[in-house]
DNA sequence: AGAACATGTAACATGTAAAGTTACATGAAA
DNA sequence: TTTCATGTAACTTTACATGTTACATGTTCT
């Protein structure tokens, strides 16, 4: 089954408008993320709309962060994303009357959910400015002379 | 994203066996979980590998269970499957190089390890025996008037 | 031996959801 | 008023679990 990379995603856009000064356009953020525009722009709506980022059409227009990162979770992040599936299993469903199947989703579901717990639990215990910290961390330990606007190159033309 | 629901349903097939006497055909337990006979040959083809349940050809042929049920956990029903991915979200691993990266995926890497450990350990912890003895207890307290071959019913004709 | 049965497996078809793309409307700045 | 940028709907592509067909292999019964 294929991973979800939108968290993976949102949060490296994050971080690399936490680094830049001024707004960047969905275009930007699409080439350092390998991907469209409008995916940028429909991973970060939701963001928006719980205000962690701000929008602006037309010249000089583009993406803000609008909140202090210390106070937004790795968990926000994930349900204004629409808290979208966090395992890739899940109980079959199929006729709840079987009291095999019940016995299966009993056991299967409770594990599910402890895992599901400790995920949101651990999430939420990460803040934005915490991964900006470690993300200044690694580049002091390489020197401090990264050129993070030319990390993610531009496709060949 | 659509959950992976084989490890449910092989849970199911093995307990029905183990509630039935003599082999049951791949026909059968496709009926019981409808689907088709092929899909059952496959989820069970690691389980025969592993020496979890035999396979007989011909007449009066079928499926059974080869050992004894509380020496089998989730777990390893799990892993004879192939280990499929647990979680449904995963890093973005395009772009190594990048420092905002690198502290995005630690992050989130350590969190998603966490609860992938959580998970085969609990599964680890869970034999077949005691799902069985589950169903067991239900039955009773349902007056252990159940017709098992009778829950799934075949569809219309 | 021959017919009926059941698994083993490759090859192909389908359903579904994320990701990618196109097109165009809305609004802001030069 | 032209250019730029977001907002969003609609469509295409891709990936993969699931479903299906077809046929080979091997077993049991008559």
């Amino acid at each position: 089954m294929k991973r979800d990379s939108r968290l993976s995603g949102v949060l490296h856009v994050l971080l690399h408008m936490a680094e830049h000064k001024g707004p960047m356009t969905s275009e930007v953020l699409a080439q350092a993320m390998c991907t469209n525009p409008v995916v940028i722009r429909r991973i970060m709506a939701g963001l928006r709309d719980r205000g962690y980022v701000r929008s602006e059409k037309g010249h000089g227009g583009g993406w803000t962060i609008a909140r202090d990162l210390s106070t937004v979770t790795l968990r926000d992040v994930y349900e204004a994303l629409g808290r979208p599936p966090l395992l890739a299993m899940g109980n079959r469903t199929e006729a709840p009357g079987c009291l095999v199947e019940q016995a299966v989703n009993a056991a299967l579901g409770e594990t599910f959910e402890a895992a599901e717990t400790l995920l949101l639990s651990r999430l939420g215990e990460i803040t934005l400015a915490e991964l900006g910290a470690d993300f200044h961390r690694r580049l002091s330990a390489r020197g401090g002379r990264e050129n993070l606007d030319a990390i993610h190159p531009a496709p060949a033309a």
